[in-house]
DNA sequence: TATTGTTATACTCTATAACTATA
DNA sequence: TATAGTTATAGAGTATAACAATA
């Protein structure tokens, strides 16, 4: 792994001083997440949503009618950090919050024409992202990647259920 | 890719209604991150330390003498959010801001010996934690994984420098 | 004039408890 | 009694501007 002109460890010279740290997945995998984030949030700024309103809204149209607090549990978010979002969303009419029949409490979630859109227009900009930040890996590496993504996720929320060093997910 | 028994696009039953965003690395990354961050979290605690205070003595440890904003820009964070993370290490007494010959301004830092021994039994937990969440994943898969979160971070943060569709990083 | 460490501040994200109206 | 949405609040993490001491 040959750090560079290998420097002497006790006077100065330092470079990209985190070689240390990138031994560990958690340290990799947090410095390319914040990296796509933050490129993620300028792709979606020209159309006013951030990762969380887009998130929303694309679940929204993937499932009409659903409640608020299903919503909640798919994003990985509590319910009352929703609310804000829902308000947001809601007043620049790209969804509704309509009666849910059998139930006053909960909310029936559903994206009005002109949220539609705007969640098309944006997920190309999203796509075009994504190819931007898979550029340096190839068709294997991106499936590799994707798939290894979705089993370091379930490995560290529960409890992992693999036998052998095969990867489990779809 | 199978969408379970397909439902009622405008009926009800969502079990994980997230599959709309699983296809993008953005969100595959995030929600791995943030289980792969709280697992990490866990890990640190009974020592007393966060992602950042370890990450913070690592580095140290690595780099002795090196000054708070060599530190900051090596863990991508800003010098005036180190300053709290350095009065901790150093209220514990697991670090010290030594005087640095020929600059009055700045100070060397360096580890203490209770500040290795700690590092030294924390990282020792972290190898454990990556074992724990890598251990759905085969040595090839595992190698791909961390240097395709390095092509991605780099490539997400600045230029991308590469020509086709094969990894870049050591 | 630029840089080092620092303070103060603000904004986002996240987590918790408690309330209301329904079920 | 439990659930859906809501409110209020507090804690992290992050970003910016400005300052004193020093280069």
């Amino acid at each position: 792994m040959a750090r560079q002109p290998a420097p002497n460890k006790t006077e100065a010279p330092w470079t990209e001083s985190d070689e240390a740290l990138r031994s560990l997945v958690g340290y990799r995998m947090r410095r390319a997440s914040n990296a796509v984030q933050a490129d993620l949030a300028r792709t979606l700024e020209p159309f006013g949503l951030r990762m969380i309103t887009f998130s929303a809204l694309v679940l929204i149209i993937d499932h009409p009618g659903m409640r608020q607090s299903q919503l909640a549990s798919g994003l990985a978010i509590e319910r009352s950090n929703l609310v804000p979002v829902m308000d947001e969303l809601e007043r620049r009419e790209l969804i509704n919050r309509n009666p849910m029949p059998n139930d006053r409490r909960a909310y029936a979630l559903r994206a009005t024409l002109a949220g539609q859109r705007l969640c098309e227009k944006a997920m190309a900009a999203v796509q075009a992202h994504e190819e931007r930040v898979l550029r340096g890996l190839s068709e294997d590496e991106r499936d590799i990647l994707m798939r290894a993504l979705q089993t370091v996720r379930e490995c560290a929320e529960g409890g992992c259920n693999v036998e052998d060093g095969k990867l489990s997910s779809a």
